[in-house]
DNA sequence: CCGAATCCACCCGGATACTG
DNA sequence: CAGTATCCGGGTGGATTCGG
């Protein structure tokens, strides 16, 4: 019976699948946005407090201006940081987590601690990988 | 003293600076994987256990074959994930985490779950943001 | 059933130069 | 100092077709 039915197996279980509706959306966009070059590191680069444009800039080594605007607009956007303009001249602004950015800092620090501590495996897994199947056989 | 020495702040501290030698990179490589469009939807289906190729592609909506052949052979090159190839005709693939696949579910999870929790104030956040600078001026 | 190959559109992100 | 504007190459991913 049930034919097609979908097995226990929703689309995406666990945290994923709430009730099975936007949820996979939900995912995708936040991480369309942290998942993007700069975003977790301007946020984690955020951690202790307050800092200015270039002050961030200096702190994040090969970002460049274009870059850091954008990515600081995309999380201004989304709530997770807030701009704050000095009037003054020459004119200040600084950024810092809001606080919903400052909840995402648990959840990215996890992954990033999973990446360090898990990279040398992936890295050895990949050379392995290479090794079997390297045969990019263009050649005649 | 320490005329010019970065303060408390280093590059990106906590998790993502052990040493501040190539960690920012571990990171880095393993965003570009799970950050990528699909990986991540992918590992989470198979939490709880293996699925064939075309079951796979059933469970997440909107991927084409190649984005999910694509993308097992990476988690596969990672060593994120196995497959195996059953001898038989038709052929029959199947994809199932590996130990190391495995522990990066919780770290995922966790990430999936703030996503979910939050999307509404972001979703509202841009609402918001996107209301008080619609003002994109093309004027001639 | 599983996957490789080809073609192509899009957009991300880097370099550079210019404003206030 | 803090952006904005423009150009432009490369990678990502979708549609489709062919092969084992």
């Amino acid at each position: 019976m049930d034919p097609q039915s979908q097995p226990a197996r929703s689309e995406y279980e666990g945290a994923c699948a709430s009730r099975g509706d936007g949820d996979g959306r939900a995912v995708r966009e936040v991480l369309d946005r942290i998942g993007d070059k700069w975003s977790l590191l301007v946020i984690v680069t955020l951690v202790d407090g307050l800092l200015r444009f270039t002050e961030l800039q200096r702190h994040i080594p090969g970002i460049s201006q274009r870059m850091l605007t954008l990515t600081l607009r995309q999380l201004e956007r989304d709530g997770l940081v807030a701009r704050t303009v000095h009037a003054e001249v020459p004119p200040r602004v600084e950024y810092e987590l809001t606080e919903v950015g400052r909840t995402l800092i648990e959840p990215s620090m996890a992954l990033a601690g999973w990446a360090i501590e898990n990279y040398p495996r992936i890295s050895e897994a990949r050379e392995r990988f290479d090794a079997n199947a390297p045969a990019r056989p263009p050649s005649p």
